[in-house]
DNA sequence: GCATCACCTAGAGG
DNA sequence: ACCTCTAGGTGAT
């Protein structure tokens, strides 16, 4: 199967799947392979012609569609965003780049295994996980497997979950399996609501603890972007405080720019604050900015160390 | 609220 | 060989 790319609903399939977005793909020779939903997805792209086969279901050009954004007018949300010379680089550099739609149960697994780490150590846990306890298909000979089903870690041992090299997000992940398992939390409804309301809900505190363990502001907001439609969700992390200190110091007052650089791990308040300023700069599209803004400064930016 | 600290892990650099 | 540091942070005190 295959599906036409237009001016309109163009997309960049390399710079797509290599933006950290998803920990699910990889490439093999000219063709990407991920999982996604209950299938193996096998893609390349030609220009604009993106060339698609899935196992064992054959998945439609909508779920194409679907999962790439296309329906997102990508010049339209680009020309919103492109407020400075620094982003406008940046969405030249990686013209195509696009949210992917993920899955809200395997973003939320995600980004909780996600903190405090790094992308090819992020990818090995995934890959543990779904091989330890998601169903395994077998397409042109290799071994691919689901993501595994709530149910499945919720009931995991812990020393199952730390055989997966997940060190202390194992009593994370299982706590909040469980919590979805048992339908305190519905990710769902979560979703229905606004960008600030559904934030608070996934941070959110009940009388015995935090309701979600291994979420913070960061890893909520990625889960807000990738997950549950929230396109002004600014998630920040490392890459992004570079960025800022480096090329928005203009957007913040020096007492604050003094205070976000000095904090090696941004605490609640001044995570809040810097994303919020984030946002109002860019719009409701901030999200799509955070992305072309994460990859050039992953490319771009020299690595230097903040700590005055 | 706000700092400080501990925490799994793999890999790089001294 | 050993340390130390870093990498898409969060939770407890």
């Amino acid at each position: 199967m295959q599906l036409t790319l237009t001016s309109e609903n163009r997309l960049d399939l390399n710079h797509t799947l290599t933006s950290g977005q998803t920990f699910r793909w990889e490439r093999i020779g000219e063709w990407w392979y991920g999982v996604v939903g209950r299938n193996v997805l096998k893609l390349k792209q030609n220009n604009s012609k993106l060339v698609f086969e899935s196992y064992p279901e054959e998945v439609d050009k909508e779920l194409i569609r679907s999962y790439f954004r296309l329906d997102d007018n990508l010049s339209s949300i680009t020309r919103k965003i492109r407020k400075d010379k620094v982003i406008s680089e940046a969405i030249s550099s990686f013209e195509g780049l696009r949210i992917i739609r993920q899955n809200l149960w395997e973003c939320l697994v995600s980004y909780l295994c996600a903190t405090n780490s790094n992308i090819k150590v992020i990818t090995q846990m995934i890959s543990n996980l779904c091989r330890k306890f998601g169903k395994r298909i077998v397409f042109e000979g290799r071994e691919f497997y689901l993501f595994p089903e709530s149910k499945a870690l919720a009931r995991a041992t812990l020393s199952d979950l730390t055989d997966c090299r997940l060190g202390y997000r194992a009593p994370h992940l299982r706590h909040t399996a469980q919590q979805i398992e048992n339908g305190s939390v519905n990710l769902h409804e979560i979703m229905r609501l606004e960008y600030e309301q559904a934030r608070r809900n996934l941070l959110g505190r009940s009388p015995g603890g935090k309701t979600l363990l291994g979420i913070g502001p960061k890893a909520a907001d990625c889960i807000l972007l990738f997950s549950m439609e929230k396109l002004e969700s600014f998630p920040i992390d490392v890459w992004i405080k570079r960025l800022i200190l480096e090329k928005y110091r203009h957007l913040f007052e020096d007492k604050f720019l003094h205070r976000l650089a000095s904090t090696k791990s941004l605490g609640g308040g001044v995570y809040v604050a810097t994303a919020d300023r984030m946002r109002s700069y860019f719009g409701r599209y901030a999200g799509y900015a955070q992305e072309y803004l994460y990859s050039y400064a992953r490319t771009r930016l020299a690595k230097v160390t903040y700590s005055m």
